[in-house]
DNA sequence: CGGCATTTTGACAATCGTCAATCAGTGTGG
DNA sequence: CCACACTGATTGACGATTGTCAAAATGCCG
């Protein structure tokens, strides 16, 4: 299997081949983390860079009244702290969900290989650009649409994230999440996710065996979501570059990466 | 009035006064503009640094129903795009939603100031990571708190973020917003927002004339609405350090800015 | 004054949360 | 092997919050 960071970097983040094969020569340290278990809490400062190689994290808060509130799924060559804790404490945690193993990049390393090849920290700067862009289009998903639109956009989401690192086919991935952890990041109740799964394979717009995702017609699943993927900013592997679809549209457009 | 640019910069973005002396020196092209005006689009790269200096403006999507999402509000010393444009197109709008005026920083002017000031690109850098604690805030509250609380919440967020850069007194800020201009960023209907902001009042946790609120009772409103100013990691102008709050706490605990 | 945007009101419906219970799967210990 | 406990999924009844629709009231501006 390919490493994930490698993949990361070269279709999200935008680093060239040569820095990658740099990069992926370094020897890393990975560990492994049981499911559940807080990798930073609220008010640590990370002075490493810590990255999900395999498995699914999360960032979460506590609210008040003792709910929880995930705000970011991080999947395989997600930063756990883009910023590298330069500036400021955590003001939120970060957890396993599954089994996961994480690399720790320590700090030096990385200002060694900026220094020699200033293209990661555009790449680091992008990932958290990404991040952003992730949250707005979460924020407004869950102010605007039922919760029906707002799993299956997820799971759109989740779909193309995951296939990206090679965890997944075209139309299958797994998904270990509780109903729970979805609702979770949803702003649902896990009943009434569990009632929203239900509609979704009804309507045949999932199929669900033994927490693999089947998803019988993409196209389908997508336009009953509104989903677009131009917010992930993930580069074609492939050379179809779809020249078309860009440039400035009027309405509603959702705009591919740039060259 | 001091400009607002300074203001933030100084207590938000953690520039020196040095620094800031020297960029307040700099003549910055200035504009107005009417209220509910694009300045930018989906699609845009915007090349030169937008921030605004009076009045608010907001980020927004459209959704594929017609609906808009706010998924932020832009305060004076607020950037429109604090990446300034330099990887990526927009993914999103920026528009006014009162009057306002803009300053547009041609990059080159900030590329040189950086060269010589190199913290204000770590200011830059802190902009971007607050929007993102807002964000994660906005989408936590979104998900798990009423509609009163959450309304509440974001009313405790304008208060003390206009009072930063000198828009209000302690108790009172001037809020020229429409109910449906509060209802695309809450993720609540118009005519919610009516019966909520009614409920307010009755329970006078806040008093509104003439789109001015007033909070008789600050403490009681934030316990409410279960707001802790952390996540806008405003630094205090006074002298009086709190240290005490300080440090790793356990539960619920948000952390003040670093000295 | 008239026209327009915005706020407010009321009745009603739909979505979603709450509570309580059952069911299914998994691992443990006897 | 079975009893047991535990976690997670599922079901149903009910209630609360919030959305929808339609209309009236208010305020602002030319």
């Amino acid at each position: 299997m390919r490493n994930p960071l490698i993949l990361r970097l070269k279709r999200s983040y935008g680093l060239g081949e040569e820095d990658c094969a740099k990069l992926s020569s370094l020897a890393i340290e990975q560990q492994h983390l049981a499911q559940r278990k807080d990798i930073f809490r609220e008010g640590d400062r990370p002075s490493n860079a810590i990255v999900v190689m395999e498995g699914i994290a999360c960032r979460y808060k506590w609210m008040g009244d003792g709910k929880r509130a995930i705000t970011a799924y991080l999947l395989p060559g997600d930063f756990c702290d883009p910023h590298l804790g330069a500036f400021r404490r955590m003001d939120h945690n970060v957890a396993t969900l599954t089994a996961c193993t994480i690399a720790e990049i320590p700090r030096a390393t990385i200002e060694v290989f900026i220094k020699n090849n200033p293209s990661l920290a555009r790449a680091l700067w992008q990932a958290s650009l990404i991040e952003g862009t992730i949250l707005r289009t979460w924020l407004a998903n869950m102010g605007q649409l039922s919760a029906d639109r707002q799993l299956a956009h997820l799971l759109c989401e989740l779909r193309v994230r995951l296939e990206v690192v090679g965890m997944g086919e075209k139309n299958t991935f797994r998904l270990p999440l509780t109903q729970q952890e979805l609702g979770d990041a949803l702003g649902i109740t896990t009943i009434h996710v569990n009632r929203v799964l239900q509609r979704l394979r009804e309507n045949d717009l999932i199929r669900v065996i033994e927490r693999t995702v089947f998803v019988p017609d993409i196209a389908r699943l997508e336009a009953f979501a509104d989903f677009n993927p131009g917010y992930l900013h993930i580069s074609v592997e492939n050379t179809d570059q779809k020249g078309e679809a860009r440039g400035h549209q009027e309405e509603n457009g959702l705009f591919l990466l740039d060259a």
